[in-house]
DNA sequence: CGGGCGATTGATGCAATTCAAGGAGTGTGG
DNA sequence: CCACACTCCTTGAATTGCATCAATCGCCCG
């Protein structure tokens, strides 16, 4: 499980995982800071971005989640989440539903080895955020950004060099730690450069060479 | 578990964990980047750093460590180590031998409580940082790192207000996403606006209002 | 006591932000 | 189906927060 997702052999009894879909219309919420912790999200289509809320108001977006990936294990810690998930597209979510997960766990050595897997992926994705926000450089942060839905395309099995955000550039600037003018003004030099071309929100990577070398630099 | 702690009451088989103390040397590692997932470790005395290298030869510090903290949840995800832990004195702590970490979550409640206890932990600190490096500018991440030192030190019984440093500014700087200049120049500010004192490593805070002022503007 | 690492402080530079204006795309209601 | 409004994006110019470069100081520790 590379990318924190659910296998799909995953077959357990409904009683402890309901496998009911419900949809998420763009812009709303699947679970606010507060909210308790009900379920685990597993994606079958659309997009979410996670966030945190500063205190004074501001605001963090700490991931990015695309299909097949699970959503709600910041809530693992006190059982209440401590983030935002909202849909960034019309999207729908199985619930993983956790009448009481240590229950869970002590019934299905499957479900365990799932679990450890998922929070390993969580930690490890959010080490590897730590360390692009703490020591890259702008273009660094956004080839970065770049080659990582390239990659999450792939493994959906869409282009990796051809898509779509599903996100503003703000929203890009504020996951980055940097300004939307910022952002935009990377595009634009990284179109200038040959490296990808951007129309509105459709990117096409051309050289993706290059941005691997602009990311390791 | 607040603080991702063990519980004191903690009594478990020797086989599953053993209570085998090591030490381990200022500035040596207790584990490495690639070291196989062997065990977690509870700090019984002493410091760590956690961090990350980058391909290009750069690391981030994704943490400090003090007493009665686990280590070496980064290996979850793949069964080996995804950083380094270097001891910042000489430090000493328990192994807790995981040789079949599933197993061991089959056999024991308490064990499976522990571990979610300490993953989400681990994910909640991993977020809050995130949000740090993200979104705060240097007086603000200096307040956050001093404030969350200073809980770290009450959490040990010790004094908040009055605490040794056990890590150099490079460190800091590396940690918050600033150079060692801007750290060293913020303490002089601080000691300026007579926020605190500091002499070498020796922190005395004198304005705690004044530092949560700073961190949440 | 001397060597060396760590910390401080100053001068300068630059990357990214801020402020500002205009343009382009999208959706909605008439 | 068009017009208007609104949100999002781009680009330029000015500003600034933090980094870089550099010199000196001072505290340990052998």
């Amino acid at each position: 499980m590379p990318n924190g997702k659910l296998p799909n052999n995953l077959k357990i009894t409904e009683d402890i995982i309901v496998k009911e879909r419900i949809r998420i219309p763009k812009k709303e919420a699947l679970y606010k800071t507060g909210d308790p912790f009900s379920s685990l999200y597993a994606i079958r289509s659309g997009s979410f971005k996670t966030l945190i809320e500063y205190s004074n108001g501001q605001s963090q977006i700490t991931g990015f989640f695309y299909r097949d990936e699970v959503l709600g294990l910041d809530a693992l810690n006190n059982k209440a989440h401590a983030s935002y998930a909202i849909a960034m597209e019309d999207s729908e979510v199985c619930l993983l539903a956790v009448k009481d997960i240590e229950h869970m766990l002590e019934e299905f050595t499957e479900i365990r080895e799932v679990m450890v897997g998922l929070v390993g992926t969580e930690i490890s994705r959010s080490h590897n955020m730590i360390l692009t926000l703490g020591s890259l450089n702008a273009d660094q942060k956004l080839a970065m950004f770049l080659q990582d839905t390239a990659q999450k395309q792939e493994t959906m099995g869409y282009s990796p060099n051809e898509f779509i955000l599903r996100m503003r550039r703000e929203d890009i600037g504020n996951y980055l730690g940097l300004t939307l003018e910022t952002v935009s003004r990377l595009f634009s030099k990284f179109s200038k450069e040959g490296i990808l071309t951007i129309n509105n929100r459709n990117v096409h990577i051309l050289n993706r060479e290059k941005l691997l070398a602009i990311q390791k630099s």
